[in-house]
DNA sequence: CGCTAATTTGACCTGGATCAACTACGGTGG
DNA sequence: CCACCGTAGTTGATCCAGGTCAAATTAGCG
């Protein structure tokens, strides 16, 4: 491993290798994808509502996150994705969009043919289930949003949303020492979380107040991580996190 | 196949027919899956939040929903499932349960080993294939949740969810007629959509009151569909229902 | 018939929305 | 270096959708 050069889909091998031990010829297969590397420009469009997909897309670098607009300008945003993820791995199988995805910031991204996704998975079945799991957890964020939502108030949802994120990017080393880079609006937060960026920005001020968290220039730090789990009953169990397999 | 006995999986070969088309031995395949069928009573948990799943469970007939307990009483309910579903599916590549699946009505129900899911899917990738697709509809319909939980007040929530079970019911011949079963309470409603229930039954009074639904004795009578429609911005995209492949 | 769970209604309350400024700040151009 | 501008964050005043509490009324069901 150490005498290669790193490979553009290195983090997907990564994300692999943390939930399962890939053969010499799993691992040689993926690297024999057919990748396309983009850089894309902060908040723009990846795939849309009502497109027919026909690639995947894994984020490299920065950060993407999947939304919906109603009408009257409603937005409700799904999910906030970081490297490694690959946030529309649902059209290999649904091609047909309900939704958007797009960039947060600027990121760097890899598209891979479906076609080859297809042939992967159908001739590698651990590497499908591997992904299999990966768009299960994704639903089981859904759930624990879902329950964010309708059962807990303004101040804990909003606490429950930062343990995720922050938990999220510890797993990939993205985070640490209680510090993680946030890069999203209070007006982001409202859409995710069902409220208006109003109401976000005072319960912010709240959590502030408490001192339970900063949140300043794009970047969460959190004060007393043990507060901040107590106050939402956070349970990490859902977001099925391995051990860090692979360094 | 009109020789044949009618086999307890085929619920489950009829939804997989309506996606692709089977071969002869994956066909055979799945109806030498060894399944144990039980009847269940009302609100029995299948599996409960925190279990370890070695099994997942097929509805045969009846009523079941997923829920998670919080504390100080609060529930979500996460999905409500009929015949042919299969709830669980997810506990295949996450057996770690983080929430609860129970039958709402009396039901008859499937339990097949995983064990012999992981053979048959390692074996026939089409057939993984749709299944992984059937839980890629299961978060596409959690994403309609979070929406209708996040940006749409309570009387289009409520409609959203009737014209869902109203679609999904009618897709495998249990609704017609603008009529179909709803075996739920309102409080099952208010742990839905996050209200509670003494506002859905004043949400459902305005309903009857506009003369666009009857709900009573555990059928949902449609006066209106178009209506209904209209009233929610419904777009049945996100099911993902195919027409009808297979009778 | 009687018991329990489910539905319905009324009176009142509150978390979060709405509306409307105002402030801070990172560019950008002169 | 400063003036300008657009985006994001902050704050106050007021409002209302939906919650809470409590008490009937009705439906199932053994």
């Amino acid at each position: 491993m150490a005498s290669k050069t790193p490979h553009a889909l290195f983090p997907l091998i990564r994300k692999l290798e943390s939930v399962t031990r890939l053969s010499a010829s799993e691992r040689h297969a993926i690297e024999s994808l057919p990748v396309r590397v983009r850089t894309l420009s902060a908040r723009q469009d990846i795939v849309r509502d009502g497109d027919l997909a026909t690639q995947c897309c894994l984020i490299l670098e920065g950060w993407a996150y999947r939304y919906k607009l109603l009408t009257e300008g409603r937005r409700q945003i799904f999910s906030f994705h970081i490297a490694g993820d690959i946030p529309d791995l649902q059209s290999l199988h649904i091609p047909l969009m309900d939704h958007n995805l797009a960039t947060m910031t600027q990121a760097t991204v890899a598209f891979i043919p479906h076609e080859s996704m297809h042939a992967l998975t159908a001739r590698y079945p651990t590497i499908a289930a591997v992904l299999w799991r990966d768009t299960l957890i994704d639903a089981a964020i859904f759930r624990a949003w879902l329950i964010a939502m309708g059962r807990r108030p303004a101040f804990e949802h909003l606490v429950h949303l930062f343990c995720e994120l922050y938990l999220k990017q510890e797993a990939v080393g993205l985070a640490g020492d209680h510090r993680c880079p946030l890069p999203i609006t209070q007006n982001d937060l409202a859409d995710a979380t069902g409220m208006t960026s109003v109401h976000i920005n005072r319960v912010l001020k709240e959590m502030r107040g408490r001192g339970l968290i900063t949140l300043h220039r794009h970047t969460l730090v959190v004060k007393t991580w043990d507060e901040l789990i107590r106050a939402c009953e956070f349970d990490e169990t859902y977001l099925h996190l391995q051990k860090r397999a692979v360094g």
